[in-house]
Formats: C-alpha cells, structure tokens, sequence
DNA sequence: AGCACGCCGACT
DNA sequence: GTCGGCGTGCTC
C-alpha cells in the first residue's frame, strides 16, 4: 500500500481524476487519506488531497509525494465520500469540491522563485535583477524589461533554475507565556540576593515561589506593574523563561453569555419534538420539517434536541442564514451551550474561521452554528442536523460547487443515521409538498408561545394615494402611524424592499438611462461618493452633469434607495430620528451590530433598510412595521417571486409587538389583489401554499418538476447563441418525451462583463441520466472552452435564473 | 491551469 | 543568427 491516489489542485476538466505517487518511506506510518500533499505535477510542485492508498498502480513511472502537510487529516473519510457526491450531483470538480469543504486558509498559493546556480556571472541585465541576491522572486523578474528568451538561455545552461513553491495561508496566533526556570531553592537563593532596591525584581521572584505554573506575560506584567525591561534582567539570570504558545483565537473570547436553563415547552412544542427525540434515541435517519409561525418557539426546541444529543455524545449542526447569524442568535446557543459551541461567520476573519474550524476538528465542540459551508463541519459522530429558516435562498451555493445545504445535510444524516430538522415560518413549497406527501415528517407549531395574536395588517393602494395627489413614498395612513409610534415613544421599522428598485440615472429630456458600459444593466447612483457603480463588474465613474445623449442639464437621479428614502422621510417628519441599515452602511466589520445596538438603546425612532432588517431581529419597543414597497420583487423573471414576497412580508410582520405592546404592519402596494399579499397579510399559508401550488403546476415549475439550466458565455453574441443552440439539440435529441429543453435565452442580464449570455433550460421529472449526459455534452465543447475563451456553466436546481 | 516545446515569421 | 508569438499536448 505505498502508492497514493490523489487529487490534485488543478481546476481543469481534463485533470478531474486521481494521480498515483509513490509514498516515500519516511511517509509510509503516517500518511492517511484525507490528508493535503505536496506532489510534483509536470515542472510544477501543488497541493493535493490524498483519496485513497493502494499497491499497485496502473501508470509507469510515478513520481514521489513531496511533502505531506498535515499530522491528521483534514477530510474524514464521510467528506471525502461527500465531496466526490457533491461533485458528481453539481458537476463540478473534485478539487472544488473538497476546497469548498474546508476553511479558505487551508488553500494553498504558489509561488515561482529563479535562483541562481553558477558563482560566475549572469547577463548584465539578468545581474542587475538579481541585484547581488542568490534567490529572486518570480514577480521582480516579471516586472523587469528583461526578455524571457534570455532567461530561458540561462536556465537552458544550468546558470539559474526555476523553484517552484507551495505556500500555505495559515497564520496563527501566538502568546507568550513566561515561567520560573530553576529549582525553588535557587528561586529562594536570588530572592535572598536581590538587592532591596530591586523592588519589582523581588517581588516577581516571589510570585515564582508562590507559583510554579506558567502565566500569560501581558496579563503578568500588567498585574505587577511592570515592564519587559524588568523581565529582561531575571530572564538573563536565568531565573525566567518566557516562550511562545499557540492560542485559538476566540471572536467571542470577551462577549459574555448568560447561561439559560431549558424552558418549558407548550403542548404544541411538545408535540413537535417527540417524535425528533425518539429518532434522535433511536439513531435513525428521518427528515421533520418544523412548520412554525414567528414566535412560536423553534428554537427552543433544537436546543432541547441539541441536547439530547450531546447527551448521547454525538454532535450537531446548525445552520442559520449569513445575516440572522447575529449577537441575538449566537447568545441563545452561547447561553445555553458555553463553550461547547463554535460559530462560523463570514463576518469572522479568515483566522477567526479556521481556529473556530479546528475547535470542530480537534473535537473541543459539539456544537456547531454557522452559515452555509458549516454543513461541511468535520464531525464524526453527528446526531442531529438543524437547518432554521429553510426557505432562505442563501443556502444554495451560487458558484462551483453550486449545491444546496439541504441536499447536503440529508445526505449527511442519511450517513450517519441521524435526524435532520428543518425549520420556517414559509417553508418552501419544495419542502412543504414532501411533508405532505409524507417523505417528511411535519410539526406545525400554529400558535405563539406568549400567546399573542399576530400583529394586524393593513393593506394600503399607493394608486390611491397618488389619485389624492400624494406623491411622496409614504401613504397617508404610514405616515400617520408613524406619528402616532413616535408620540407613544415606540419604535418603528421600516423596510425598503430594494431588489428590483435602485437609484438609476435617466435624463428628464430625452429618457436616456446610464447603463454600465461592459453589462446591459443600469448603473446605480452612490451618493456619498457621487458616483455610477455597476454591481455585477464593479465598474464605476463620476456622475454627469449633463446627458451624454442630448446634453440637457435635467440629468437626474430616479427609483429608491434607502439613501433617498431617508431623504424623504426626514423631510416629512423633521424631527424623526432615523437608523439606515443597508449595503452601504454595515459595510464595516461590526457596523451591523452596532446600529442594532443604537437601535435597541432608543436612540432612534425608525430602523429603515433593505432585507437585512427582516429576518431574526426582536425589539421590544417596536409597534409598527412598514413595508414601503411590497410588490417590488413580484415583477422580477424569477418564478419563485410570488414566493419570496410572501416569505418577505410575514417574516417581516414578524418583527412587530413581539412583546408586551400590540404590534401594527402598514404593507404598501400597487397590486393589493396579489394573493401573495393578501394571504400573507391574514398569515394564512395554506391557502398561499395552495394556490401557488396551482401555478407552478400550470406553468409547469418545481415543485412539479426539477430544472438544470445550462449558461453560455462569450464576446461574440452570435457565438454565444449557436453553441447554446447546438447544447439544445443535443440535450433534446437525449432526454424523455416528458422532457422539456428551452432555448436559446438571453439571461435576465444578457450581457455581463463584455460577455454575452445565453441560456437553456432543462424541466424534468425523471432524468435519471441527464448529469451524465450534460456532462457529455460538455465535454464535446472542451477545447473550444480552452481555445475561444467560451464559458459554460451547469446549476443543477438552480435558485437564480440568472 | 500552467508550463515546455516547437514551429514560424520578422527583424538585424 | 536572434527574438518573440502562438498553437499543441502533457501533467501520476
């Protein structure tokens, strides 16, 4: 068994397969699959993934494994079996695969260094790159005007060489801790000597005596009053030792968190996690989708089902959406659990993630909180799996490998025979049709735990409004209310459904919209910066003072930002005061949290922002929840919109008179018949679920049927249309009669980045070999992929249609 | 992907 | 002869 199988960190299809090296004799006690290694590749040294080790291989010739970089393996043999899943289920590679399941410092970076090999000298001009240095990093001959024939020559000579290096990311994070290094009589003996005007020395000493075990330096010197000039002096004398040690670092190391005991549960949260309980004792797979309205206590169940499990000595994971993964989330697990849990978050530092990572790793925790990749935590011993807020599109993936958390934790706990919980107020009619075919288990929590009534909603018709000459972005009605929270000294939130609206450029005289030079897309206005930003290629310019087209000076700025909203709103009511959460503002690390915080402390009358502000926050003090716009997302082509509004609307209804105060919700709209308003207005998910049920039949979408959809890009329009064509053709020539192929459409954004797009889309009940032949298809169009700069992309259930 | 190799054409 | 620009094929 002294050949490795390996996968290799080349991203390209035609290196998607294992390559066999001999494992060097100093390797062979120690090297385990699931270990990263550094092999040669052609002239190159890379980072691999060691899958399997084996006697024999097949290939003459192999090379030897060059280094082996990890003591234990940082893929368990479930991942590296869940990796090759993933990557057959989403077409993508392996290595992407197995990268995706690991914290982004555990990539490697290559770098190229030339040495010189010869004491003579080099060309003058080779000389004077090298500068006198033996060793010269690749770049500074880059960066110089010396040809790369010249260099080849010397290396064809013998007179440099190339080295290729394999550099690792991780950084870690060191203190210094210093102790007593000689006997205690010798301590005693110095104590003795010193001098009784070495006043800080003496009493240092003395603390050794006391102490024998080793401390924190800062931490000491600060206690003790003292410096490192004194350390330094003992240290000489050989008295004490200081030396580094490596810490994990701890992101939440100084937040406190107050423990919580289990509460009690209502009958219905009773009902709901019996039968997640029996599974949990009976080490079986099952799937429970937890249908409950905001409120209703969800979350105190995965805690009493977490508990359970650790119980048992098994382990859990929870994931919760990027931007509910807030302070408020992470105290309730925190409280309940101490130490016991690890939290990945975006918003962590890539240290912060990869010392939370080998808490998991090390198995120091049994809990794990984190956002999407936490999926892939490397546990052993998992005995439950919680996905809170189920609906939310964030959990799919949207570059390689494009999977779903879902698919993935089902997959997981069907491995380790555990259950997996899913959670919402709104679950997907993906989700919620399986629960009723019986595939999952369903425990509908109708009833809040305070027993409160949800807040009331009132519909208003903005075309009403502008009938009565009212022009402003807020109804009569919203503004009255707003009025009356603030007289009450009540809080007030507000939300800006964005997506669909922003702030674009349009000429008064002649209509002339600013679109981004390299995508068909309208460039945002920033104000603070006075700019034009495109939000797919991050192109920018300054704002014109007059048309580009007809000159006119009544260039303009239209639609609503939140940055305008503000505007007006405090032109309305002057002495409100407002907090805006968007994009723009909780850019900053911790900025998010501290407008929550200013929020909470009453400092401000109105929360006003995007999405962000819907989901998960819970203020005591608000009464009032207005929705600005609420059918902005309902025109998008996107055939999850009906959806998405309604899971929009009543999460953000949600957030009104949690507490002791009635809550009131103000939706604002131009279509108030749309039953995904209306029905999300009397919270009544049934009948939405029934009725959207109909259409996606009608129209013949999931969850009727799955959909794979196929994306070609390229600079030449025409190009980009004929091969999409001819991947129709094929893909029609293969599939079932019940089969549908559509195609060629331009994306919902047909040109992003100078580059073309088109698109097919497959609608497919029973499929059972469209990966393999997608994947075929693809492969005929590889060295056009490589030669003509052509780009192909597969999502298979994709949750964006762009 | 990223590298070497080899062929070709342009330039001195 | 000298130099640089691609196209091609390979990587255990």
């Amino acid at each position: 068994m002294n050949i490795a199988s390996v996968i290799v960190d080349v991203p390209a299809s035609s290196i998607n397969q294992t390559f066999d090296y001999k494992i060097p004799e100093r390797f062979q006690d120690v090297l385990e699959s699931g270990m990263r290694v550094i092999v040669p590749f052609g002239p190159r040294k890379i980072m691999g993934f060691v899958v399997g080790r084996k006697a024999k291989s097949a290939f003459k010739g192999l090379k030897n494994i060059t280094e082996v970089l990890d003591i234990t393996p940082v893929l368990t043999p479930e991942l590296l079996g869940l990796g090759k899943w993933l990557a057959d289920e989403t077409l993508s590679l392996y290595i992407t695969s197995f990268q995706a399941m690991l914290p982004q410092v555990l990539k490697s970076q290559y770098k190229k260094e030339l040495v010189k090999m010869t004491e003579a000298d080099l060309s003058h001009e080779l000389e004077m790159v090298f500068a006198g240095r033996d060793i010269l990093p690749y770049e500074e001959f880059t960066g110089s005007e010396i040809s790369y024939y010249q260099l080849q020559k010397a290396i064809h000579d013998g007179d440099v060489a190339v080295n290729y290096l394999v550099k690792s990311k991780i950084t870690k994070k060191h203190v210094t801790m210093i102790k007593s290094s000689c006997p205690m009589h010798l301590l005693e003996e110095a104590y003795n000597d010193l001098s009784k005007k070495a006043k800080k020395q003496r009493e240092i000493v003395a603390f050794f005596i006391e102490n024998s075990e080793p401390v924190e330096l800062q931490k000491f010197m600060n206690e003790m009053q003292t410096t490192r000039s004194t350390i330094k002096i003992l240290q000489d004398r050989k008295l004490v030792t200081t030396y580094k040690v490596e810490v994990l670092r701890n992101p939440y190391n100084d937040t406190k968190f107050e423990s919580t005991i289990p509460l009690r549960l209502t009958d219905q949260q009773q009902q709901a996690i019996t039968p997640i309980k029996q599974k949990i004792a009976a080490n079986e797979h099952d799937v429970f989708l937890v249908h409950g309205v905001t409120g209703s206590g969800k979350t105190e169940i995965y805690l009493q089902a977490i508990q359970d499990v650790i119980n048992k000595g098994k382990e859990a994971i929870v994931l919760v959406p990027e931007i509910s993964l807030t302070p408020q989330m992470v105290r309730r697990f925190k409280g309940r659990f101490g130490s016991n849990v690890a939290v990945m978050h975006s918003a962590l530092s890539s240290g912060e993630k990869y010392d939370e990572w080998r808490r998991i790793h090390r198995k120091e925790v049994q809990v794990v909180v984190g956002a999407r990749s936490a999926i892939f935590a490397p546990f052993e011993n998992l005995g439950i799996i919680i996905i809170d807020e189920e609906h939310e599109t964030s959990y799919k993936q949207e570059d390689q490998p494009r999977y779903h958390a879902r698919d993935v934790a089902i997959h997981r706990g069907e491995h380790h025979h555990c259950p997996v919980i899913l959670g919402s107020a709104t679950p997907t009619l993906e989700s919620y049709a399986r629960a009723q075919k019986g595939v999952y288990q369903l425990a509908a929590l109708d009833k809040r735990t305070n027993e409160k009534a949800m807040p009331k909603v009132e519909i208003v018709d903005m075309r009403n409004e502008l009938h009565a000459g009212n022009r402003t972005m807020f109804s009569r009605s919203l503004k009255d209310k707003i009025e009356q929270s603030m007289e009450r000294k009540e809080q007030i939130v507000l939300l800006l459904n964005r997506r669909g609206y922003s702030t674009f450029v349009m000429c008064r005289d002649c209509g002339h919209v600013k679109e981004c030079p390299h995508c068909d897309i309208a460039l945002t206005y920033h104000k603070n910066s006075n700019q034009l930003k495109c939000h797919y290629c991050s192109y920018e310019e300054p704002m014109p003072l007059n048309c580009p087209e007809c000159n006119s000076d009544l260039i303009r700025y239209f639609g609503t930002g939140t940055q305008r909203v503000e505007e007006s709103l405090t032109q309305l009511i002057p002495e409100a005061r407002v907090i805006r959460m968007d994009v723009d503002t909780t850019r900053r690390k911790g900025a998010h949290e501290k407008l929550l915080n200013q929020f909470a402390n009453k400092e401000a009358d109105i929360l006003l922002g995007t999405q962000m502000i819907a989901k998960g926050l819970d203020f005591e003090n608000v009464t009032l929840v207005g929705v600005l716009t609420a059918d902005s997302m309902l025109h998008l082509p996107d055939f999850r919109s009906s959806e998405k509004t309604f899971q929009l609307l009543t999460q953000v209804s949600g957030r009104a008179g949690r507490h002791e105060l009635p809550g009131e919700v103000i939706v604002q709209t131009y279509t108030p018949d749309h039953y995904s308003i209306e029905l999300a207005s009397v919270y009544d998910y049934n009948q939405f679920y029934l009725r959207e049920m109909a259409m996606r039949k009608t129209f013949n979408y999931p969850p009727y049927v799955f959909l794979a959809l196929v994306t070609v890009s390229h600079q030449n329009q025409i190009k980009a249309v004929q091969i999409t064509q001819k991947i129709v053709r094929m893909l029609v020539n293969h599939v079932g009669e019940d089969t549908v192929v559509l195609g060629p459409t331009p994306s919902p954004i047909a040109r992003m980045k100078d580059r073309y797009r088109y698109q097919c889309m497959v609608k497919y009940k029973n499929e059972p070999k469209l990966r393999a032949l997608i994947k075929k298809i693809i492969q005929q169009f590889d060295d056009e992929v490589r030669k003509e700069d052509l780009l192909i992309t597969v999502d298979m259930q994709p949750y964006q249609l762009m």
